[in-house]
DNA sequence: ATAAAACTGTGATTGAAATCAAATAGTAAG
DNA sequence: CTTACTATTTGATTTCAATCACAGTTTTAT
């Protein structure tokens, strides 16, 4: 059995629109007739789902797993745009027109995925406008993230980016413990580089001066706890 | 007679509606609705619209003049994030829950705006779904253009910035002439260095080097002339 | 368990924009 | 039209992240 039956076995589709907050406002049978628009897909760490430049006529949903969305720079550097979770979604742009993609999507780890095609679903926009609201309002803050960042880029302050970034893992991936808030981070410091327009060493010594001040802990490369959250989002402003 | 009332003989609202993007798909009596829940109002030129922190329960779009949205920075700063003009709005945020502003919005010129209620909105786009279709697509725009910002702020490319900036006031507001297209600059040095992060100075020596290699023109401090868009193109990818 | 591969940390050097400091040009008010 | 004021340009210096180089560590694949 494939990895993909395996997982709609389990779920019979209703995880990615049940678990997904633009779609919370719908009852139990108008689930239902999303759900039946909705198709799946597997990808093992490190697969490409969108390639920039190709055709995206899909919304797609992020059932399980995580991506970063990047483009690349003139320099061939790849820019981090966002790192996507559970319940997110993309691809709502050019709704009315269909467009290439201007980013590509690659799974950070084993990813599955849900599916609707555009025209579907803006049959579902204008039977159910409460789900645009919440489309809306996710965009919202998906600007309201961006200008943040591009604040925090404005100002020639490294460190707040450094621990900016660090505080929004914390937020999305963090589990508290008797050492303090353990994170498993979802990139690697040149992720994290490409994600804040910096560099790997950057990162790096950044990093050692926080664990110098005894702000963070780091457990092996892939995770940190952070002793001292006041400190970092006190430098944030 | 004061300018509000003057504002509102000559347009009778409608060139609000009108002449928005967002209600492009309404017709006349559909317009004349939306015509009349909205209120106007004159600014002058340096006046404050919006304060950071106080509540915003309209949705504001822009009639005549423009306006700079704009944050502070840690260091006091100010960090502009767009240049709105006429047709533009903003305000669209947290249409569910009423919150309070995460910016600033002064007023650079004499500006009209026309408000609408968050409530009558809301109530609105339910009625007219398309209306939701218009506004996901210029919330996607603005992302699109964050996004580029974002990707040109994390390059070191300075030069980019700089010409990015001045191609898109030479297509907002340029005008062709036998000399190349003439832009009135919306923002001064410092307000464009405000715009993409960079200092007073270096947006000074970055223009005069465009002058020495003939490819703008400056009249004044507040008009260039653009002689080789080409080159400003190209140099931007 | 082990070896290969990938990633990370740190020192030395470089380079470019920030900062500091005047001088100059443009704008606005009367 | 003149004057005062404000914005801009330009030069000298400083600062700090990028870059280069390489050693050390962790992860992974077998």
């Amino acid at each position: 059995m494939s990895k993909n039956e395996m997982c709609c076995m389990r779920c019979n589709h209703e995880l990615c629109a049940s678990r997904v907050q633009i779609f919370s406002e719908l009852n139990k049978e108008e689930l239902g007739r999303v759900v039946s628009l909705i198709t799946r897909k597997h990808y093992s760490k490190g697969e490409l789902i969108i390639i920039e430049g190709s055709t995206l006529d899909n919304l797609i949903i992020i059932n399980s797993g995580q991506v970063k969305i990047f483009r690349n720079t003139q320099e061939g550097k790849e820019q981090i745009l966002y790192v996507f979770t559970e319940g997110d979604f993309f691809g709502e742009k050019n709704l009315i027109k269909n467009q290439v993609a201007t980013f590509n999507v690659e799974a950070l780890e084993d990813t599955n995925i849900c599916m609707i095609k555009k025209s579907d679903f803006q049959t579902l926009l204008r039977k159910f406008p409460d789900i645009s609201l919440k489309i809306m309002e996710e965009l919202s803050n998906r600007l309201d993230k961006l200008e943040s960042t591009i604040q925090k880029m404005g100002t020639r302050n490294v460190e707040a980016r450094v621990n900016a970034v660090l505080l929004e893992f914390a937020n999305k991936y963090g589990k508290h413990d008797a050492r303090g808030i353990l994170v498993d981070l979802p990139l690697s410091r040149e992720g994290i580089a490409n994600y804040i327009g910096l560099t790997r060493e950057t990162i790096s010594r950044k990093m050692s001066l926080l664990m110098d001040e005894g702000i963070i802990e780091m457990v092996g490369y892939k995770k940190i706890i952070i002793k001292n959250i006041q400190a970092l989002e006190q430098s944030i402003e």
